[in-house]
DNA sequence: ACACTGACCACTG
DNA sequence: CCAGTGGCCAGTG
């Protein structure tokens, strides 16, 4: 039996705009708990088998692309997000609190 | 049941 | 900026 968390992971990753990115901790801390971002996290794990869940707009809280390496081919998920219109640079997002998106703060 | 790991985060030094 | 520590929950051997 999964966790009705997986759901609402899923849920709040499948609302992040176009063009925005939120953090693991932001999605955690959304659903109540802070310290299950490594969760959310594994949830991704689960999740990035699943094409409605758009894993590549969930990065750290640096915005950094942490989880690229699970993306098949290596430079895929930098590829997503610049198609987004985000810019990437040292795995990392450029302006990356200009383009943040916080579920808790903007889903409301 | 125990130990270790994990796409994390915050605090401290 | 880097290292260490604690927290959090679930899976695996």
């Amino acid at each position: 039996m999964k966790p009705n968390f997986f759901e609402d992971v899923y849920e709040v990753v499948k609302l992040i705009p176009p063009g925005r990115w939120t953090s693991y901790g932001a999605i955690a801390q959304y659903l109540g708990t802070r310290g299950s971002a490594r969760m959310v996290g594994w949830a991704m794990n689960n999740a990035h088998a699943l094409p409605e869940v758009p894993a590549h707009r969930v990065l750290n809280r640096h915005g950094q692309l942490t989880g690229k390496h699970h993306f098949g081919t290596s430079g895929q998920m930098q590829a997503l997000l610049e198609i987004e219109g985000l810019q990437i640079q040292e795995d990392r997002v450029v302006d990356a609190q200009m383009y943040y998106w916080d579920p808790g703060r903007e889903l409301i």
